[in-house]
DNA sequence: AAATAAAATGAGTATATACCCATAGTATGA
DNA sequence: TCATACTATGGGTATATACTCATTTTATTT
């Protein structure tokens, strides 16, 4: 009565898992992790932006953002300061964050091309139109 | 020096953080996340497997779905017992365990037909496609 | 049979994630 | 200005996940 249906959720949950590690593996000797780098590079492109802003930018928890954040802090790579609003944090990477952020962004590159490599050009495409796709899904629950 | 270029994982990521938001939405009167749901159905198709078995189906770590399977336990829809190998655990589904993965496999079945919907048929096919190819990456890193 | 190897699991630790609620600070309207 | 509403954040709690190491049991090899 129940069979083994491909499920569009736990094949995406998978692939996530797996391309991850792929990831964190290519940038284990920048020591963060690809979560850590996305988070570095969008402090950087933001240029010292409060939680707010950052978890607006990635679409993530605001909570959650705080802790992974607090998590870089402990790692030296970014500073959190109070803000003008006392109720902001300022989040600024450190010399030694900056310095990560560009050792991690080569592995990346690499990995990435290597990535676009092994799935070839169209197929690429392909996913990223459906990922928006799936993105943009609004469902009346 | 730093573009904000998408990257392959983090896509993934989020969309599938999205779609994950989305099949818990709809199980979510039956009391299970999407997770959960596929814990169950395996220990319902492998027939009271053990953590080893249920961890190779699903290409999980062991320890991972010890905690997970101890969470269902906690609510009631499995049993853990000692198998006649001593080191082994047996899962089996209660009765509340089989009810709660029927009602669940209904909800399942709805939102996986709208986001097929959604999506329609031929990028669904190029999806699984896709994430088939990049499950079977094995880069040399 | 005794020693050793292998297997199954649990526990410790850690990250990533989200939800809800409390609190502190700021802004606004009467 | 004072009460109220709004904003930014932190902390509690919870799930999902993986890695490493310890322990218990079983299997294998002398």
């Amino acid at each position: 009565m129940i069979a083994n249906e491909l499920c569009n959720c736990n094949i995406l949950r998978n692939s996530s898992s797996k391309i991850t590690s792929i990831y964190d593996k290519a940038l284990s000797h920048t020591g963060v992790k690809v979560t850590q780098y996305g988070l570095l590079k969008y402090v950087y492109l933001l240029k010292s932006p409060n939680l707010s802003q950052l978890s607006a930018a990635l679409y993530q928890d605001r909570s959650t953002l705080g802790r992974n954040i607090r998590i870089l802090e402990r790692m030296k790579l970014v500073s959190i300061n109070a803000g003008i609003d006392k109720r902001q944090v300022q989040i600024e990477l450190t010399n030694y964050g900056v310095f990560t952020l560009k050792e991690a962004r080569k592995a990346w590159e690499l990995v990435q091309k290597k990535i676009e490599l092994k799935l070839g050009k169209k197929k690429q495409e392909q996913l990223i139109e459906i990922l928006k796709n799936i993105e943009a899904i609004e469902l009346k629950l």
